[in-house]
DNA sequence: GGAATGACGATAA
DNA sequence: ATTATCGCCATTC
């Protein structure tokens, strides 16, 4: 099925979720706007098809909800990662996470 | 080309 | 805090 609207656009998800630390998350809107590309829908589209071996349960909805679908597994893997959360949803204002706040020295 | 869909986001009530 | 609606952007039928 080669969907493969836009393999470049595939790639730079993938591979800008792939660094994002333990106990960190990104949001799809986030995602989307450090890439420039789409928007988090694309983002999210693309987490759905090629989402799989990456460490999806890093992303998640801009109010801090975790990945349809997939709440229990990724709630699981948060509290092996100590990820700050609030009850179910993880506290976007202490573990949203941003490529440039890995630089800060 | 047009309508419907979706791992979203923001706002209104 | 929760529910409902509109807007965004590209894919899919």
């Amino acid at each position: 099925m080669v969907v493969l609207v836009d393999e470049e656009f595939v790639e730079a998800v993938l591979s800008l979720v792939e660094r994002i630390p333990p106990g960190r998350v990104m949001s799809y809107g986030a995602i989307a706007e450090y890439l420039g590309r789409g928007g988090p829908r694309q983002v999210g589209a693309v987490m759905s098809h090629y989402g799989g071996p990456v460490p999806w349960h890093r992303v998640v909805a801009a109010n801090g909800r975790l990945v349809p679908g997939h709440e229990v597994e990724a709630t699981k893997r948060h509290r092996r990662e100590k990820t700050p959360m609030k009850g179910e949803r993880v506290d976007i204002a202490r573990a949203g996470w941003w490529p440039d706040a890995d630089l800060n020295g």
